[in-house]
DNA sequence: TCCATAGTTCGAATATTATCGAAATATAAA
DNA sequence: TTTATATTTCGATAATATTCGAACTATGGA
């Protein structure tokens, strides 16, 4: 992933709106759930949803499936798991700077976590 | 970490120059870089890259700490892991969706990786 | 003190983004 | 075919972000 792309993606998900879009749809999983349901949940005016839907796609943070008169949108895990990577890559000169996150840990020298789940 | 907190911090990533800047602290690690070496690297005008380096550290992706003339800026590995643990968090209902991160693996049920490193 | 270097702040022009009512499109049910 | 529901597109407005020259502040050296 180049930085471009990485930019892009980072900055569909620096909204709050489209974050929580983003958020309940990674939450639900593949499965994933229509607009109207984003809708109930976030309270947002239809028009401004889309827009944000739109954006999220665009970018391929998400993707939407018609099934009959919903839209049914899910998060791309993939596109999110190479943002993460890009985030971490080539990071901190091999210092253990990540506790929460694979960083660092191409060798699996630091695989037992610490007790700390969240 | 609360959406609005995560939201700033991924826009404030989500802009080519400023993620080129955070990427480059990143890969310096803890010891960190001056500001005219950055502006260096990326070749930005002195006034740009301070209004970056600014919008970054005030969030709390960065910080800078005088020593003689120079500043010297390193990212704060603490806040982008926050950062990543919130993104992952309960996510994708327990199925293994991303191959590259610690997500779904509170369990130590997919601690062995695939073999792909990068 | 005077000068050079490192970096920030100010200010103004420019560009981009977000919001949402209203109108349009798609599907399904009556 | 008419009506209702789900969602998008259009368009105008308002808000926010980006850029960078010029002036400013801070530090160190001559």
């Amino acid at each position: 992933m180049e930085t471009l792309n990485a930019a892009e993606l980072l900055a569909a998900l620096g909204h709050e709106s489209r974050l929580a879009i983003f958020r309940l749809l990674v939450e639900a999983g593949p499965a994933g759930i229509n607009a109207s349901a984003i809708s109930q949940q976030l309270g947002m005016a239809p028009a401004t949803l889309s827009f944000h839907l739109a954006h999220l796609s665009r970018v391929g943070l998400i993707a939407g499936e018609r099934e009959s008169r919903f839209i049914h949108y899910s998060a791309n895990f993939a596109t999110m798991d190479e943002l993460i990577a890009f985030l971490t890559s080539n990071c901190c000169q091999g210092e253990p700077c990540l506790p929460k996150t694979t960083c660092c840990d191409t060798t699996g020298k630091r695989r037992a976590k610490t007790g700390k789940t969240a």
